[in-house]
DNA sequence: AATGATCCCAACCGCCCAGGG
DNA sequence: TCCCTGGGCGGTTGGGATCAT
């Protein structure tokens, strides 16, 4: 027999490829009544032609209440940065460190740009091995698009579809900066503070979107259309969750969710939505 | 407007680890 | 000690979105 774990599913009966939002629902409602106590059998029991992995990859990178969702705040990328540099490809110990990012989401924001970033840094003979220049007062950036680099008191650091894709909705600067005070560097003689050219605050010249308080839609959200309420079905769900006591039931790597509270729809309307929803899929 | 290139991210895959029998 | 299992992690990829020409 083959040492090591047989296959999680079977293969041949499982469900690929994108979630659909009855999916969702199943698996968000199936959590909400019984937990997760095996990632296994959750599939079956909640009616879904998944595997269980799939199932908690679907949860904890997506569904989870206190899952961040938006962009990444410049603060969030020093922090990935740092964090990478002393700890390498750690994501989930990244992740750790920035309350509702998910390692995957961390993993990601790393291979498509700030890997670029450093990786270009390198060619141009900018970056040495993240150490920083002699002199750090000249800091250099790269812009994704045209690989090049300017200094940073030029304007116009980075380009208007990088600057954007650096706001976060959820974006709050004082907040942010809280959680990287956590933060625990323990590399060598490790700085990379040039590259954001900071001391102690990161330089938000780097990302002109923060000052411009340019705020973006949340991308790739489930939209389910909430009539006339401009409800989020996001914000919906974490009032759903009944207090941070039995939200820890449900999901044990909650940390805590510091998603702002949706203010003005009363749990009464969130738990009848829910039930119509429920009801329409033939979940009930 | 059409087409190709590039970016981005959700999801899959396979391996590793810890715990239990 | 060995084997099995579930959970978790990191690498990779498919394909839609966006940008450039």
């Amino acid at each position: 027999m083959r040492k090591g774990r047989a296959a999680c599913c079977d293969k041949g009966k499982v469900k690929k490829g994108p979630w659909s939002c009855e999916e969702d629902l199943r698996l968000i409602s199936f959590i909400q009544k019984h937990g997760h106590p095996n990632w296994r059998s959750l599939p079956k029991q909640a009616g879904l032609l998944r595997c269980g992995k799939s199932c908690r990859l679907r949860w904890i990178n997506y569904l989870r209440p206190d899952v961040k969702r938006g962009n990444f705040t410049p603060e969030e990328e020093y922090t990935i940065v740092k964090l990478h540099h002393s700890l390498g490809n750690k994501w989930s110990k990244i992740a750790s460190h920035l309350p509702g990012r998910t390692d995957n989401e961390i993993k990601n924001i790393w291979n498509t740009r700030l890997k670029k970033r450093f990786k270009n840094a390198e060619l141009d003979g900018c970056a040495n091995s993240f150490s920083p220049p002699s002199s750090s007062t000249s800091v250099v950036s790269h812009t994704a698009n045209e690989g090049e680099f300017k200094n940073v008191n030029d304007d116009n650091m980075i380009t208007e579809k990088e600057a954007s894709k650096s706001c976060s909705p959820t974006s709050s600067y004082a907040s942010n900066l809280s959680n990287l005070s956590q933060v625990e560097i323990s590399g060598p003689n490790v700085d990379m503070d040039w590259i954001f050219q900071l001391n102690e605050e990161p330089n938000l010249e780097y990302f002109p979107c923060i000052t411009a308080g340019k705020v973006h839609d949340n991308e790739g959200m489930i939209e389910i259309p909430l009539e006339g309420s401009g409800i989020d079905f996001w914000d919906m769900l974490d009032i759903m969750s009944p207090s941070p006591n039995s939200e820890s039931k449900l999901d044990n790597h909650s940390e805590g969710s510091d998603q702002p509270v949706c203010q003005g729809i009363s749990e009464f309307e969130c738990q009848n939505w829910m039930r119509y929803f429920e009801n329409e899929l033939g979940l009930k």
